[in-house]
DNA sequence: TAGTCGACCAAAATACAATATTAGTCAAAA
DNA sequence: TTTTGACTAATATTGTATTTTGGTCGACTA
């Protein structure tokens, strides 16, 4: 027996595949064919593209979620977290960046079904940067008024630095500006 | 002179027009209509169609960039200018957020002149941004290692902070979470 | 002479019908 | 339980006729 189950292989060609040219220039046939099944085969394991799409990105956000949190981990202090969190989390969506250019042309067609899973990872990440605030704050760290509050402004900031990669603008300094990031963070958040 | 009154009131009819249906679905000959003229007309006032909405976009950022001296101006610290500057900066942005909307399906044609007017005007942000920073420096209230890529970053925050009601997600904590921005922001930058 | 005009043109956008792909189904078979 | 490929309705694409649009130009005017 495989290590990897049929669907999970499915799963990780749709993956590429949809990664390369996005959800609406990919079609299940070709899924199909890439995993050596007929097209009737896909609709075994999932009811539709949509849904077939939707394991896919919950598959890779899973993976995005584990190397966050163990980059979150490798630190000792709320401080070294959060910057571990940052630096990571920056450098993850820079390498997926390619990944999104795909998507773009689906980006407009608004697919409602990706709003929902945005919304519910956006959630997860938010609920994780509380933690390393809350944890902060006991440890003494830091001093926040409102944690629920400031977790999702970090939240925000963080998704509002992928923006101008996520739109073709290279950017070679970006170790230095998140460094310059996160010492203002540190110190906007550190109790004094 | 008469007519440059006349320019200027195409630019503002053009202005209105473009902002409710975008670059591509205005046509010049609605544009001349609304203002009373021919089509042939524009083209002693502009040298094309992409000429006329530069102008357009130039005289709106004007009246942006105006707005933000003014409000930065009305703060005595440079705490209080950054934190008017912030403040007026993403209420501007939203209010403008409709306007954007028209253009969102220009967005994906990437025309490259728009490219250009956005650097260009990113670059002034970035210098105001830094006046601020060097005012607070040799005021004592800031304490900055580097003043330009800490305004740069300052305005990446800055644009990142737009992006969510620039996608429709209306936001209806936006004054919390400017304040709660601002306190992180001021307390990073501060000498302590 | 600065400003306006509208007929005119080539290029681009649109409309529409014919054609081809595609998502999804299903009965049969392995 | 899993796989298959023929099948269908819906969607997308293609080719083409038609319209619209950006832009020009010579004539006109105040």
């Amino acid at each position: 027996m495989e290590a990897e189950g049929t669907k999970d292989r499915i799963i990780n060609i749709a993956g590429s595949i949809f990664g390369r040219f996005g959800f609406q220039k990919t079609t299940v046939d070709e899924i199909a064919r890439a995993a050596h099944k007929a097209k009737g085969s896909m609709y075994y394991y999932f009811r539709s593209k949509e849904e077939l799409f939707q394991e896919v990105v919950e598959a890779e956000s899973k993976v995005f979620s584990r190397e966050l949190a163990k980059a979150m981990n490798q630190g000792n202090t709320a401080k070294e977290k959060l910057a571990n969190y940052t630096r990571t989390r920056i450098h993850l969506v820079r390498e997926m960046a390619n990944y999104y250019e795909a998507m773009k042309n689906d980006y407009l067609v608004h697919l409602d079904f990706i709003e929902t899973i945005r919304k519910k990872y956006d959630y997860e990440e938010k609920v994780r940067i509380k933690m390393i605030l809350i944890e902060g704050i006991a440890n003494n760290e830091f001093e926040i008024g409102n944690e629920d509050l400031t977790a999702q402004v970090l939240l925000t900031i963080l998704k509002g630095f992928e923006m101008p990669f996520l739109l073709n603008h290279k950017d070679y300094e970006i170790d230095n500006k998140i460094e310059c990031l996160l010492r203002i963070l540190v110190r906007g958040l550190e109790k004094c």
